[in-house]
DNA sequence: TTTAGCACTCATAGTATCCAAGTGCTAAGA
DNA sequence: TCTTAGCACTTGGATACTATGAGTGCTAAA
């Protein structure tokens, strides 16, 4: 009870907690001197620590991690928050990931903290069709489309003594060979045996083999999305500037980043502080949650925030955000399938 | 001399600069003490100002002003930078936004401040191609065609009941009544008659203009990229929080950046302090150059850095990067135009 | 087991003091 | 008339000292 007490003081108010104001506001009626005690022995577990030899008591990440396994108890969303979750998320989307993009932005306005979202995705996705659209004299938009939907594009411009006929040939050598497989199959085709095939058809093919290529790497990588990029600004330090910068470094790294949130899990998963595996985010806390979309696979969103945030009030927020995402986006496929 | 003294010694050390330090330095021989006087003169006229009653001087705006009119005479470039220009600039690029992205990095990189470009652009670009390329049962992919051979495309999910016949006619709409039509002119149709006359085609036409006006919004507005974002935090105050988001802010809205850059003129200009139109910059300097790309209009290139930037180094960088970008895109363009 | 009491600790804010860097002004010198 | 030495004065910043108050640990009594 004292924990709970301390962890729901300190993430509200920023301020280490001390005895006196602790054992007034307990459900309890016992004295300063006994909550002393009882805090002397927490801080043998290790669960509570202090800032200085004579100061009140924040929590350490151990406490964190006690309260959040077996003290917390999610926030009942209030009816708000739930109304503009639905109603930004009820726009006129024409695409996955716009939801998706949005979906970031929302939970972070919501929280004032950064969120971040990972599109749902099939385990691996493979390589369903490629072409070459002609656009004008010179440019062309090469056009990739993976089983699961997802569609990169590109223009560029081709140099002027290749032929239509060339071209299409290179289509059919991609769209005939590759067609089907997976894309990091396929990506470890072009290291090797498309190089030469391509060669055939094209006397520079540096050119071709870098757009398909990019288009390639593109669809391979995970969508993810940041929002609320600007609130890092509020609770993280902000002074030291390196830090800071080393952050936001880090939030640019799709790759990275995916590490970072770690395995899908059914339930909310809290990482916090060094518990996170980038020491980058060492200060932080993490909540992830993984949302099911179906047979559409599965997707995660997530929110930093600082190690002292309201435990309660944000693992509820992003609960109640995953129901009304996989909804949302059950009732999207339900609509364009077929 | 001495007003140039100030801002030398100001703009590389960040400490106001006193009388005796300033005597040992300038070419003449002369005591503290008439160091003293003709700086009590240069006050007078405005040119620069004290940070309190007994400090060192430091160079006010329109000592700045003055500074970089009459005084300024641009750094040769150093041989290590100019190499650096060309061997980035000399990369195997596809795609003209590509190099306008990179030369922000560059630009940014080479100044540690944060960098602006401006796509080279005709003055208004018209519509010369629309199309609906399918792509799979229920995706297609909407791709806009500039004259400019700017390209625009987006992919989204068309409704189970329509057909290819009714989007056909659709695009033959389209390009029909508005090739040739300046972006504006497009924009302001969908407004009006568009909507109209595609609803005789399409039950629900919503999602098709939507569609239609996102490319067209994305392909009338300018092209501007930013490098170096996270320099921005070496060099503003960086304490303020609110100060820093807004400036943020402000980067990302391509509108507001453009009236920020003003109009191209032939020279480099610089803007310091006030003179930026925009309040959000009024503690920072602004030095923005146009580079010509033969007929292939005019871009932008900005540097954005404090207001005690070293003004003589980073115009000279300015200048030299403008010819090796504008050099670059015309090689870039004699080797694609026919 | 709980509690009152008390000595002790430490961060924070406020105050005083010193120092260096710089200024303005005056009066003498070129 | 311009330059310069000299000097009193101003100011921010560093350093030291001193409350003050919130909080602790420990002891002894209830």
């Amino acid at each position: 009870m004292i924990l709970k007490a301390i962890v729901r003081d300190y993430t509200s108010s920023g301020v280490p907690v001390g005895s006196k104001a602790l054992a007034t506001q307990l459900p309890l009626h016992v004295s300063s001197a006994t909550v002393r005690n009882e805090m002397a022995a927490l801080e043998e577990l290790g669960l509570i620590t202090k800032t200085h030899s004579s100061s009140g008591r924040i929590p350490s990440v151990k406490g964190y991690r006690y309260y959040v396994d077996h003290l917390v108890q999610p926030d009942p969303i209030k009816a708000n928050d739930i109304d503009l979750i639905k109603s930004s998320l009820d726009g006129q989307f024409v695409k996955i990931d716009e939801i998706i993009e949005t979906s970031a932005k929302i939970l972070s306005n919501l929280t004032s903290y950064t969120a971040f979202t990972l599109k749902p995705e099939l385990k691996e996705s493979r390589l369903s069709g490629f072409r070459l659209v002609p656009l004008g004299k010179r440019q062309v938009m090469a056009v990739l489309v993976t089983d699961n939907g997802d569609v990169e594009s590109q223009t560029f411009n081709i140099a002027p003594n290749i032929s239509g006929d060339q071209l299409e040939a290179v289509v059919r050598l991609i769209n005939d060979q590759l067609v089907g497989q997976p894309l990091n199959s396929v990506l470890q085709a072009l290291q090797t045996e498309i190089p030469l095939q391509v060669g055939q058809y094209l006397q520079r093919p540096d050119g071709f083999l870098k757009i398909f290529g990019d288009v390639l790497t593109k669809a391979a990588q995970e969508r993810f999305y940041v929002g609320g990029r600007l609130n890092l600004l509020n609770f993280s330090d902000s002074s030291d500037v390196d830090e800071l910068k080393s952050l936001y470094t880090l939030m640019d790294r799709t790759d990275d980043m995916a590490s970072v949130l770690g395995q899908p899990s059914d339930h909310i998963q809290v990482k916090i502080g060094s518990e996170i595996t980038n020491d980058i985010l060492k200060d932080y806390s993490l909540i992830t949650a993984t949302y099911e979309v179906g047979d559409h696979g599965k997707g995660v969103i997530a929110l930093l925030g600082p190690t002292r945030m309201p435990y309660s009030r944000m693992i509820g927020l992003v609960g109640a955000f995953r129901q009304e995402l996989a909804q949302r986006l059950i009732d999207y496929y339900r609509y364009f399938d077929q």
